[in-house]
RNA sequence: CGGGACGUAGCACAGCCUGGUAGUGCGCCUGCUUCGGGAGCAGGAGGCCGGAGGUUCGAAUCCUCUCGUCCCGACCA
């Protein structure tokens, strides 16, 4: 994109709303805007990130065999009285009438209505297992928004629900979902560690909640460096075998891992000195299995192989994608702004044109920008120089493409990594061999 | 849902106590100079002071109500 033709509105000073790191930054670099208390737009570069965010856990997963789909964000009240949740999920639901008078809401989740689309057409046990997921808006009606996106009523969110047949079944879905997620967190370039949960209002047994470090986290976490030293990639466990899923489980749940409410010093005490992490941790995932509790209390059966009726045991996994970008903010910034990882960054690299109007630096620009249209921002405002250094950091592109007269005479750029803040000074080829964006 | 604050120009704020019709910085526009880390000078635009009601000759300022936003706590993806 051209930044002289985008609405992306850096901003020096701050809102005074805005008190955490990441909010403020959100508003500085334009990613967002607040429209009411917990509810935001995004502007064309946060919107970039959420998509990014969001296709990196739409590969993971589709890479565990689920399947993609998309509910409606507004349902009828009818389903959640099936459930008994109706009346227990309180005011954090958001009620509406329409113009009929039926009772409506707009879902904070979605597992009475993927329940109540599976019961319309599964009918055998032939057709399970299965795990369906969506990213859609959600909304709860918090009584107190706050800390931006991480906390807003209204989210973008990965919700997926599984149907099994027997507990065997749902433990081995379970293992591959939270696979899924050490999978999608480590592309995310975020520490995750998954934590023994409590299972709150949707109910169940076994639930671990994900966790990543930042400085502005809501509570005190500590655990095992185990954690930190598995590669969770493909090669080193194939999500397939029941073996493989039963080694990485072993290691996500012998190794401590605890919240402070939940912290057993004397298990502490016995982990070596080098391998304690501890710090501050915002919840990003939550996963649950509570088998048949929604489907005896919607009557979701199929028939079994002995022919009887059989109620799927069923769980379901989120991942916060709105509230991620927020989270990867907390985790990776600095005194200038925002330090994108290159999986999510809005932008891979921006194009500083340090003197718009003069003609070697211009065209040098246009000929880099017709190569990178859709991965870079063109910074081609008149503006001086060290605007576009400032708004560059802060806007936090991995990589920085500066190129001015001095250098374009002699068909230089130089390349600035944000991260290190290393800078060299290279032809154009070369930087774009370094950044790995040359097919693009 | 308990406790506490704040709404004045796009943003950050002053003015309010002690009523007399609004100001500063940044941003924005124009011109000149500048031009590799948020430039300088000059000129300019922009606000029915969140809304409604009241007190008063007169309300940003005092009173009442209302809407909105934020902070602490409890709660949550």
């Amino acid at each position: 994109m051209r930044l002289s033709q985008s609405l992306i509105p850096t901003i020096k000073e701050v809102p005074s709303e805005a008190q955490i790191a990441s909010h403020r930054l959100m508003l500085r670099a334009g990613l967002v805007r607040q429209t009411s208390a917990g509810i935001y737009a995004w502007l064309p570069a946060g919107l970039r990130l959420l998509n990014n965010i969001a296709d990196i856990v739409r590969e993971e997963q589709d890479a565990a065999g689920a399947q993609e789909v998309l509910m409606p964000t507004i349902q009828p009240a009818t389903l959640w009285q099936e459930s008994g949740r109706y009346e227990d999920y309180g005011k954090e639901m958001l009620r509406i009438k329409d113009r009929h008078e039926r009772d409506m809401l707009y879902g904070p989740t979605n597992e009475e209505m993927i329940t109540d689309l599976y019961r319309q057409s599964v009918k055998s046990y032939k057709e399970l297992p299965q795990v369906a997921y969506q990213i859609q808006w959600k909304f709860r009606d918090e009584v107190r928004p706050r800390f931006g996106v991480m906390r807003g009523r209204e989210f973008y969110m990965k919700d997926a629900y599984s149907f099994d047949i027997d507990y065997e079944g749902a433990f081995v879905t379970y293992r591959r979902m939270m696979l899924a997620y050490m999978r999608t967190f480590q592309r995310l370039g975020v520490k995750a560690i998954p934590m023994v949960a409590d299972t709150g209002p949707i109910g169940g047994d076994l639930s671990h909640e994900f966790i990543i470090l930042a400085p502005t986290g809501e509570s005190q976490v500590f655990y095992d460096a185990a954690f930190e030293d598995v590669d969770y990639g493909a090669a080193n466990f194939d999500s397939a075998k029941p073996d493989d899923l039963g080694r990485f489980f072993g290691i996500m749940t012998d190794n401590y891992a605890a919240t402070e409410e939940k912290h057993d010093l004397d298990v502490w005490g016995k982990i070596d000195d080098s391998r304690k992490r501890e710090g501050r941790g915002i919840e990003i995932g939550h996963i649950f299995y509570f088998g048949t509790k929604y489907s005896k209390a919607m009557n979701f059966a199929v028939t079994g192989p002995d022919g009887q009726k059989l109620f799927p045991e069923m769980g379901s996994y989120g991942i916060g994608v709105s509230r991620m970008a927020g989270a990867l903010i907390e985790a990776s910034h600095d005194e200038a702004g925002i330090i994108w990882p290159d999986s999510v960054a809005p932008f891979k690299a921006a194009i500083l044109n340090l003197k718009q109007g003069d003609p070697t630096t211009d065209a040098l620009c246009e000929d880099l920008y017709g190569k990178l249209r859709k991965v870079a921002l063109y910074d081609d405002r008149s503006e001086r120089a060290g605007v576009k250094f400032a708004d560059a950091d802060l806007m936090g592109h991995p990589w920085q493409i500066i190129i001015g007269p001095r250098g374009a005479a002699n068909g230089l750029v130089e390349l600035k990594r944000r991260a290190t803040g290393e800078r060299e000074e290279l032809s154009l080829d070369a930087a774009l061999a370094k950044i790995g964006l040359n097919a693009s």
